[in-house]
This record gives C-alpha cells, sequence and structure tokens, in this order.
DNA sequence: GCGACAG
DNA sequence: ATCTTGTCGC
C-alpha cells in the first residue's frame, strides 16, 4: 500500500517565513547604475536548476502586481488554487510604497520586495508558484520568475503576456498548440496557445522546473480563459479598482 | 547610431 | 504596468 516514487511530487512549499539572505536585494535600490543589477543576475542565474517537476501538483500558487495610476503605490497579491476542486482556496495581498522605476530586464528589483511581503502571507502549501513574467527567456537568463524562485529556493514557472527577447514562429490556432521561443540555438521558452482566437502565452523555466512540466501545468490550469487560473486570480486581486 | 523592450 | 471609446461577439 505504499505510495510508488513516481507517485510522489515535491516536497510541497510551506510557510515561506525567510529566504536565501546571501542572494536577497531587496536592500539594493535604485543607485543610478544597472550594473550592480547585473551582477547580482549573474549570481542568481548560477544558482539556477532546470528539472521536472514529475506528477502534476494539487495546490498551485500564483502571484502578480499591479501599481496606482501615480506609480506610487505597488499591491501584489498571491493566491493558492486547488487544481482538483478548480478553486481559489487562499488569497491574500499587500499595499506599499514602490521606488524603483521599470526598467526592462530589471522588472524584478521593482517587484520582487513586494513580492516576497505577500507570498510570506499564504498560509496553505503550494507546490510549484506561477509568476507573471519571465523566467530564463531573459537577456541573463533571470528573468522575475528565476529570480524569485532562487531567491526562494522553490519551483516557479514564468507565464509572461508578451515577449521579452527571442524569435519564434506563431503557434497553431488550437489549444495546446505552441512553438519554440529560441536564442540563436537555444530554446528559451515556449509560445503557447492557451484558447482559440486568442494571443499565445510566453513560457519558461522559472527555478526547479522544465519547459514540459511548465507546458502541463499551465495548459491545466486554462479554464476558458486566455491566462491559467491561479495566474489570472492573482491578477485581478492585484489590480487597485 | 537605431530600434526593441516582461510589467 | 496604466489610461482610454467604441465595438464586436457569445
Amino acid at each position: 500500500m505504499g505510495i510508488q516514487k513516481s507517485e510522489l511530487s515535491a516536497t510541497p512549499i510551506s510557510k515561506i517565513t525567510s529566504y536565501n539572505r546571501e542572494m536577497d536585494m531587496t536592500d539594493i535600490r535604485w543607485t543610478g547604475s544597472t550594473q550592480t543589477w547585473k551582477q547580482v543576475q549573474e549570481k542568481i542565474r548560477r544558482r539556477l536548476r532546470v528539472q521536472p517537476i514529475g506528477p502534476l501538483p494539487r495546490f498551485v500558487g500564483a502571484c502578480d502586481c499591479a501599481f496606482s495610476t501615480d506609480g506610487k503605490r505597488i499591491r501584489a497579491s498571491a493566491v493558492v488554487y486547488d487544481r482538483l476542486e478548480h478553486r481559489l482556496i487562499e488569497q491574500t495581498y499587500t499595499l506599499q510604497n514602490c521606488e524603483v522605476p521599470y526598467i526592462p530586464t530589471f522588472l524584478s528589483f521593482r517587484e520582487i520586495p513586494a513580492l516576497l511581503n505577500v507570498l510570506q502571507k499564504l498560509e496553505h502549501p503550494y507546490s510549484v508558484l506561477l509568476v507573471d513574467g519571465q523566467g530564463v527567456a531573459h537577456p541573463r537568463r533571470c528573468g522575475i520568475a528565476t529570480h524569485l524562485g532562487v531567491l526562494l529556493d522553490i519551483p516557479t514557472v514564468g507565464c509572461a503576456k508578451s515577449r521579452l527577447i527571442g524569435t519564434y514562429e506563431e503557434p497553431g490556432p488550437r489549444k495546446g498548440d505552441y512553438s519554440e521561443l529560441k536564442e540563436d540555438s537555444e530554446t528559451i521558452g515556449w509560445v503557447l496557445r492557451t484558447r482559440e482566437r486568442v494571443k499565445p502565452v510566453f513560457l519558461s523555466v522559472g527555478h526547479r522546473t522544465d519547459l514540459a512540466s511548465c507546458y502541463k501545468l499551465v495548459l491545466d490550469c486554462c479554464t476558458h480563459y486566455r491566462l491559467p487560473e491561479p495566474l489570472r486570480q492573482a491578477d485581478r486581486l492585484s489590480k487597485f479598482h
């Protein structure tokens, strides 16, 4: 009656109470130079691990951010989704000031401080986290999903609504059709059609996942909307409205 | 030099 | 990310 090894999922993430201090970047504020940030990204990149997540886990986390009209306040949201019952079982958000500007390829430094705070509020365990943005589909293979995943050392999936870098062919028209996102000869992500007649999303490995796992998980979480349900809910919850 | 550029 | 009007379709 023992559980088969092949049925074991990755260890669920219990309540997050701290994160890797060596990798901490919340102390690095806008200094006028992106060189320091690049060094942080190179350091994170060296900690990146790519691996399958095994059987699709029941509980899936997701997080997102939104900004006030004046751009000075950031609202971060986090949810836990029950994939078996197809429903949200936890949702929370935080509100704080945001001092860091948006600079392409440095999104992490603007949003991660808020995301670390909101993720610490989640009580229910989850096994993988969906992040609104790129993972390794980034010039230094360190998009926000990778950065956050390595900081917390948890499995993350990058699911972006548009492209940052890379070239691709338009994927087929049906749900589940996909094409490769490439930089030179390297496959850095998949461009996935999650619904017919809608723009595809851009999947990439965050940390401790692989593309096949990302694909299966995201597609499974897609109901009748463009975004996978956990991310769609996190997106709604983050809005100021 | 010029264009591109997650959120 | 946010702002912004109408419009097409289920």
